[in-house]
DNA sequence: ACTAAGTGGATATCAGTTATCCGCTTCTTG
DNA sequence: CAAGAAGCGGATAACTGATATCCACTTAGT
């Protein structure tokens, strides 16, 4: 749609790579919720030009995590091939969950469809089946209790998001001390628990992070 | 502060009466995040009768809550005395979370000041002791892992307060469920893991929940 | 050197929230 | 039962914050 027009201007296309780039930054470190001001200001270059290149925010986004997303398919399907199916398992959250401490746009965009964006909808149609068969392996081998579903897997990245979003600033790796626990809980055959791997932050700053939590729009 | 004023007219009485319960009743079903001209419709007057009654939504929420959050304390105070130290733990939590479920703005009030609630924060301060006495006598009977930590307490509730925030309009038990997960990932000595309560949806309907979900503010 | 393409950023527009104002109504009390 | 204080409703002023446009000016490219 958009790489059937003709060339653009040798400044045009550097500016269009300097918003791209800006976008990709902002959106990953401040969310969706970011501008498309900001973008231009942080990319160097007026709001004009960024409204020039782009129609609007949902056609920017579209086309910046369109990789993305094509990354954390990518991701699924190699834990899917893992000798081990629980390693694979846990080794797929845990990169998806990285990918998500990272940016925090990814998971507005898996979680949310914010301008109505179906291709991310359709990629998450995808992912369900690779997911099924991904926990399906796990609990053949009897590393998986058989009662988790495919459906607990957003569930679980959700809760953990919450985690990373609440402790980013803070304690970046606080997640996978949640995660231990979680994962702990989904197993068939759980013997001594191992160790929690993160220790808890102290009290103080724990309250810290806490109050500077933000709640969901209503 | 506000008790000390001479009495209030009847009918004024009356319709502040009629603003807390309007607010309490919002609140809890959409969050804090409602205007006080909601509030003022949702009641049955005008918009200025709030204002005259409360100077701002700030005041408001505080007059409202204060016995709610009370409530939150009396029972992690009751699950102390609990005979059973996991069974008061898992029961703690388990109330804790069905006040959640049912009042969106509990959360809201518990994990973040959005006015700049001092009354809040001194509550979890005095929580926080509490919560370590219950924790500490469920590590000596030997059911809750050792590496646990009070602090990971309000981060359950937190995920969980996700789950429950996704799935209320459409399976509004689903946190149990995960709850169940995250129990069981505490256990010291988890044998055979308890089946799983509420069955998870179907997958179209995990589909329109996830859609349906809104990012936080950044 | 000429023109089509591109640029910046002030600004119009829109939406949503908070809070005020003031003409009118209702209580209260002497 | 009068009179004035207290209270009421709700239109609307004042903000805030975001999106998107417009157009005088600059620059690339033939």
């Amino acid at each position: 749609m958009a790489t059937t027009d003709r060339p653009l201007r040798k400044d045009a296309e550097l500016n269009r790579r300097k918003i791209l780039d800006a976008a990709g930054e902002l959106f990953a470190e401040r969310g969706l919720g970011v501008t498309l001001n900001d973008v231009a200001h942080h990319a160097g270059v007026g709001v004009g030009t960024v409204y020039r290149r782009f129609p609007d925010k949902a056609q920017l986004i579209d086309e910046l995590f369109e990789e993305r997303l094509a990354e954390i398919h990518a991701l699924i399907e190699k834990a899917i091939e893992d000798p081990d199916p629980w390693h694979g398992l846990t080794r797929f959250l845990e990169s998806a969950l990285e990918i998500q401490a990272r940016d925090r746009a990814v998971k507005e965009l898996l979680f949310s469809t914010p301008g109505g964006a179906e291709r991310v909808a359709k990629m998450r149609a995808q992912m369900f089946p690779l997911a099924s068969v991904l926990m399906a392996r796990a609990q053949e081998s009897g590393q998986l209790r058989a009662d988790a579903a495919p459906q607990d897997m957003p569930m679980v990245q959700l809760m953990i998001g919450t985690i990373i979003d609440l402790s980013r600033d803070f304690e970046p790796d606080l997640w996978r001390r949640l995660l231990s626990i979680v994962l702990q809980g989904l197993r068939a055959d759980p013997g001594p628990p191992e160790p929690l791997e993160p220790a808890p932050p102290a009290p103080d700053r724990m309250q810290a992070m806490l109050t500077a939590w933000k709640p969901v729009r209503g």
